[in-house]
RNA sequence: GCGGGUGUGAUCUAGUCUGGUCAGGAUUGUGGCCUUCCAAGCCACCUGCCCGGGUUCAAAUCCCGGCACCCGCACCA
């Protein structure tokens, strides 16, 4: 099928359309238009399920914009910018450091601008054209934004959504009651201020993401608690070395193709996500990311890719390891504590030697100074004690000052210590999944075609409309008929539409194309009996059902229950 | 951001080189007639030369600038 066909839908049919359109559009931003907003929705809803309540998970919702300090803390000020320079004459732009890497010959050189400047001026270094070349200047993938009045304080739209969460960490920890690990998501609008946008969806400057933290001991990351569920699924993996696989979960952990039980269970996890929106399996796989793709704050990725007819491989979901990489640098940078304690199975009890000082003879011989060297005394560990206690002699700085101290300033003590655990930064796995990518899969993977005409193969539990209730010809018996079971189908929560005009046919066809999956038909025969016909999308296959029951029976179809099912239950009560 | 290409109703497209008599076709959509299940037929209708400037008696057509899209390069944490 020509792959403008489906562009084509989108924008007739009200899926999408390029923002800002009546004033000439701006590249890297999508409008969801009717149809399009409410599939986004159904397939993040989806996600809920599975990442939100089948995970046991909470979802929190954090800002767009946040202060400077947590994106210097979360490395994205340094690495998500990039060093450019200009040439006066021509116009051309470079990225400063492959430029200066090229032209001498280096194999890395500083990203610093200041660095690259001096390099540049130093070495002569031109422009292709010959012209001069302008300032280093970085230049930000992040929108960045002033805060307050006039802006005082510089801050950036958020370009992932996780930071928020790590951000959240001591409440999170608090909120789970202390116990890892366990997980938090968040769907939400990312920002990333893209130099050139192309291809839809694929790369839009602000896109939604939907992203889980799940916090873990590193110690425990080898086991996942639920990991039996999934120890069967098939993998299809393309490990950094290129050579493709296909293992379950279980043999791809104990072949040490993923490294651990959480890793492997988010790609199955994740796996089966896709496989439910109808993605099928053989345009599914996990690819490695090579050293040098990483993020700056990832120890290990896979991406989930699917295979589309327009772009090849597109990469829809990411799930890293990010390690204590995020927790530690806010810890930095905040001074707030980003840890998790660890209880020992049992208290580890330890007699250990301890200097203390005497403040009765420090306090009135050093006066001011007495706090500190008793401060720096007490933080001395059992060496220092035992050094002592060997020659009764003592030499400490105090700021400026080196002390001299004896037996009359100290005296050494036997304590038992009692350790029942001890702190640490937990790790982190992330599965993030780019919604917008994901819908274009789905759509691209549900159109078909069957005798000349689009039919868009949307699952029923993610299309936009579920249900299309006709009148089989424009008479007054049938449309009233008709107009009360829309009317009962709407009450009961079911999204659908109705359709008088043109031939039968006609409606069928305008409803396949939107992904419509069951349409109901009222027709003379539902005048004498009160039964209309269900028909399935897909197949076009017809049933006879009670009028009454379409409203439930469209329900359990949108929720599980297959065409197969029903039919053999309405053939089983005839 | 650079180079090349493109931009005509909701959608696809003819016309652009060679300025005027050019805004045409198809699909879709709307209203009606007809119609007993898969884009039937007939009638009527809505909607357009990407935006801005220039050249010219006259611009969809030529020139300049902008914007968007496509391809290549670069970028894509």
């Amino acid at each position: 099928m020509p792959q403008d066909v489906l562009q084509e839908i989108l924008l007739r049919r009200g899926f999408l359309c390029p923002s800002y359109e009546v004033y000439g559009g701006v590249s890297g931003f999508y409008d969801y238009a009717p149809l399009g907003a409410m599939l986004k929705r159904n397939i993040e809803n989806l996600w809920r399920r599975y990442f939100v309540v089948e995970e046991g998970f909470f979802e929190v919702d954090t800002p767009t914009i946040a202060p400077e300090q947590v994106f210097v803390a979360s490395g994205h000020v340094e690495n998500f910018a990039d060093p450019v320079v200009s040439c006066r004459k021509c116009g051309t732009t470079y990225r400063a450091d492959h430029l200066v890497q090229e032209r001498l010959g280096l194999s890395s050189v500083s990203a610093e601008p200041e660095k690259l400047q001096e390099l540049i001026n130093e070495h002569g270094i031109k422009c292709n054209c010959g012209g001069e070349l302008g300032e280093v200047a970085r230049s930000s993938l992040m929108f960045s934004t002033g805060i307050g009045a006039g802006g005082r304080r510089r801050g950036y739209l958020r370009p992932e959504t996780a930071q928020g969460m790590f951000i959240l960490f001591p409440r999170l920890y608090a909120f789970y009651r202390k116990r890892l690990p366990f997980g938090v998501a968040q769907i939400g609008r990312a920002y990333r201020n893209e130099i050139s946008p192309r291809q839809g969806l694929l790369r839009l400057r602000e896109f939604t993401q939907a992203e889980a933290e799940i916090f873990v001991d590193p110690a425990e990351k080898a086991k996942h608690p639920r990991f039996a569920k999934y120890a069967g699924d098939r993998l299809r993996l393309l490990p950094r070395d290129g050579v493709e696989v296909v293992l379950s979960a279980s043999e791809a952990v104990r072949r040490g193709v993923l490294p651990h039980e959480f890793l492997a269970y988010y790609l199955a996890h994740t796996q089966r996500f896709l496989l439910e929106l109808g993605i099928p399996a053989e345009r599914l796989r996990f690819r490695q990311h090579l050293r040098d793709e990483m993020a700056h704050y990832a120890e290990d990725c896979w991406d989930a890719e699917v295979k589309t007819e327009r772009y090849g491989w597109v990469e829809v979901v990411g799930i890293a390891d990010r390690t204590d990489y995020d927790l530690r640098a806010h810890e930095r940078m905040s001074g707030a504590e980003m840890k998790a304690f660890r209880q020992f199975s049992e208290p580890v009890v330890r007699r250990e030697l301890r200097l203390v000082p005497e403040m009765q003879t420090l306090g009135p011989e050093f006066r001011a100074l007495a706090p500190k060297i008793a401060e720096k005394v007490r933080s001395l560990g059992e060496r220092a004690a035992r050094e002592f206690e060997r020659t009764g002699r003592l030499e400490v700085e105090v700021g400026d000052e080196r002390v001299v101290l004896t037996e009359r300033h100290l005296r050494v003590e036997e304590v038992e210590l009692r350790v029942t655990g001890e702190k640490f930064t937990p790790h982190v796995i992330e599965p993030s999944f780019g919604i917008d990518r994901i819908l274009y899969a789905v759509l691209e993977c549900a159109l078909s075609e069957r005798e000349g005409k689009r039919v868009l193969r949307l699952r029923p539990a993610i299309a936009p409309v579920k249900a299309a209730v006709f009148p089989l010809l424009a008479k007054e018996e049938l449309e009233k008929l008709a107009r009360s079971l829309f009317e009962e189908l709407r009450r009961q929560g079911v999204v659908a539409v109705y359709d008088a005009s043109d031939s039968i046919g006609r409606r069928y066809a305008r409803v396949d194309e939107i992904g419509v999956p069951f349409a109901v038909t009222v027709d003379f025969e539902s005048l004498e009996n009160g039964t209309v016909t269900l028909r399935l999308r897909d197949t076009a296959e017809q049933l006879r059902v009670a009028s009454r029951e379409v409203p439930e029976l469209i329900r359990s179809l949108c929720s599980g229950m297959s065409w197969q099912e029903l039919r053999e239950r309405l053939e089983a009560e005839s």
